[in-house]
DNA sequence: TCATAATTAAGAATGATTCCTGTTTAAAGT
DNA sequence: ACTTTAAACAGGAATCATTCTTAATTATGA
């Protein structure tokens, strides 16, 4: 009974992990495997990209982090893990929580409607942020 | 002024764009491209992948075909295009129309409450398809 | 301390999608 | 119908996010 440390589920502390968990906890933001990757190589140099996906997974099993799948290729990473929803700018790929209530009530009028046994449900907005919406408007007709 | 063909914007009707379109059509679930391939191929043995790519892409643009991501690696196109939300079997992958109405009113919900100027949103329902649940009771603790 | 199962770094492999190139074709004008 | 030409095509290479393999290291619990 020593290795409880994240969640009373049996996982390993490790270095690349401990410190891949503080990090994601210390930002705000939605960072890929590869953004991650970068922001932990600066505690821990030899840290290597399939450790940072092999545990964001594993971390994201455990319920410790999201894992986000949004309009882009890459899948973003979330240290917030109460179900919350969230929105993408189209322009620069910026993702932010919003502050919308769950819809819990949605799941239910779905399983009336279907046969299916309802488990959970994703909603994300897309459209422009601040600055992209600015740029928009200044930079008309030019092709960035 | 001959090749309004499909929308009214300029495209080139093709033999294999129109069977893609057709295809798609026809059918009411939600196929990847390769997929599509598949069917394509049996009425244009020739055609390659990288041409039912293009063309869904294209299809997509021109707003007659709907581009999906659901939580699995591949996108997976909708011959209908009105705006409409999706569950996926989380077991087998089949994807399904839902029949619930539009919630318009959550964009400007969101509005309200973010900088962003919104655009669009996706909802994507996730569960057990009817047969899946079943082996999932039948079944208990093996691993297919 | 010791045994061992989990984890790691490094790099290869995978798989969906996109890109490239030389050839073919659809559409527009004659 | 004939010509012109931009768009589309097939085939295959390239890209890129992610996963897998392997031999070496490390955390845990006895
Ligand atoms: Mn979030
Ligand atoms: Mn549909
Ligand atoms: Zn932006
Ligand atoms: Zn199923």
């Amino acid at each position: 009974m020593k290795n409880l440390l994240y969640t009373g589920k049996k996982i390993k502390k490790t270095k690349a992990r401990t410190i891949i968990l503080e990090e994601i906890n210390k930002i705000k933001s939605h960072p890929t495997a590869y953004e991650m990757f970068e922001i932990v190589k600066q505690r821990l140099p030899r840290v290597s990209l399939g450790t940072v996906y092999r545990n964001l997974d594993i971390l994201s099993e455990h319920g410790l982090v999201l894992k986000l799948k949004m309009n882009d290729a890459q899948m973003h990473y979330d240290g917030r893990t109460d179900e919350h929803y969230h929105i993408q700018c189209v322009k620069c790929g910026k993702t932010e929580d919003i502050p919308l209530e769950m819809l819990k009530d949605i799941d239910t009028a779905v399983r009336d409607k279907t046969s299916y046994r309802i488990l959970y449900h994703t909603i994300s907005f897309y459209g422009l942020c601040t600055g992209c919406a600015e740029e928009d408007v200044s930079g008309k007709g030019k092709k960035v």
